[in-house]
DNA sequence: CGTCTTTGACCTGCGC
DNA sequence: GCGCAGGTCAAAGACG
């Protein structure tokens, strides 16, 4: 990555070996590269400047509205069986541990190429079936990954889903913690890390890992509700199958609970968006993933 | 009381 | 074989 070249407060994507595009919050485009918009186009995404929000949220600072016709009608995609497809093309894992500036830029964001047996760029397997459970010899299945940097002051950024914390680590080089979390959906197997550049301390840096096979938590609680919520939520409905760049995007409703809210709330500057999402009747089945426990029984 | 965070211990893979 | 680093586990405590 180009440092000199980096804009002042933008977000960059990565599902392979390398960190792609970078969009300004300040120029009304996220996806402001040609090559990058067009790849979403071949996804039917019509692309419109849609959500600024300064990194101070710790939100993502800007997203693209996609198919105006699907206003009022995300949430519940139309083939709802496909949500929990496992149709992921797996591509080059995302290696963090090292500087992702130097990854490989001719990775391809294409979609339609499978490619073999991940790995980290270094070589190195990764874990997915826990250590302790795992035998000898037992074959390592790799979720694919798609990683993000994105300027904030908060580490945990909204992302509709509810996360629980299961480890930190401090990481070698930067006087930043990881951290790892891991869905509070138990059938849902996707992990997450965040970790803070040690370049760049304003930079945040999230790992997801795998495939949500459910529906974010996307009720307003307590009024936090997003309009991210309401575009991420456009997004796995309009295109459940949806994968930039090998994976599905790691996007969903309104921001969880127990999203570090103590984090959240000192940031003086933290405000939240209060254009409410359409609220949408639950689905039979997902009430789990979508109203949360003590909710439901009140 | 249920959920979540914290944190030290443990496991595994890799490089030397 | 050893040390290191990344990743995970699980007990304890905090929180609402």
């Amino acid at each position: 990555m180009d440092n000199a070249k980096k804009p002042e407060q933008n977000t960059y994507f990565s599902s392979g070996s390398s960190w792609k595009l970078g969009g300004q919050m300040d120029d009304g485009y996220f996806f402001n590269n040609d090559q990058e918009s067009s790849i979403l186009r071949e996804f039917g995404w019509d692309l419109q400047p849609e959500i600024d929000r300064n990194y101070e949220t710790g939100s993502f600072p800007k997203f693209y509205r996609i198919d105006s016709d699907l206003e009022g009608s995300f949430l519940f995609p139309k083939n709802r069986s496909s949500q929990c497809s496992s149709q992921a093309i797996p591509i080059e894992s995302v290696d963090l541990s090292g500087d992702v500036s130097t990854s490989n830029p001719s990775v391809s964001s294409s979609s339609s190429e499978e490619l073999p047996e991940q790995s980290t760029a270094s070589g190195r397997k990764l874990p997915e079936i826990p250590n302790k459970g795992r035998k000898k010899g037992q074959e390592q299945v790799r979720q694919p990954r798609f990683a993000f940097m994105t300027k904030s002051k908060v580490d945990q950024l909204e992302d509709g889903y509810r996360w629980r914390k299961y480890g930190q680590k401090t990481v070698k080089n930067s006087p930043f913690p990881r951290s790892y979390y891991r869905c509070t959906n138990s059938k849902c197997t996707v992990k997450k890390r965040v970790e803070r550049s040690s370049e760049d301390p304003t930079i945040v840096i999230t790992t997801y890992e795998g495939q949500h096979c459910h529906y974010s938590v996307c009720f307003p609680r307590g009024g936090v509700t997003t309009r991210e919520a309401a575009f991420t939520s456009r997004l796995t409905a309009s295109n459940p199958q949806l994968y930039f760049s090998g994976m599905q995007l790691p996007l969903g409703g309104s921001m969880s609970v127990r999203q570090s809210p103590r984090v959240l709330y000192e940031e003086e500057q933290y405000q939240v968006l209060t254009e409410p999402i359409p609220q949408l009747p639950p689905d039979e089945g997902l009430l789990d993933d979508m109203v949360p426990t003590r909710m439901r029984s009140r």
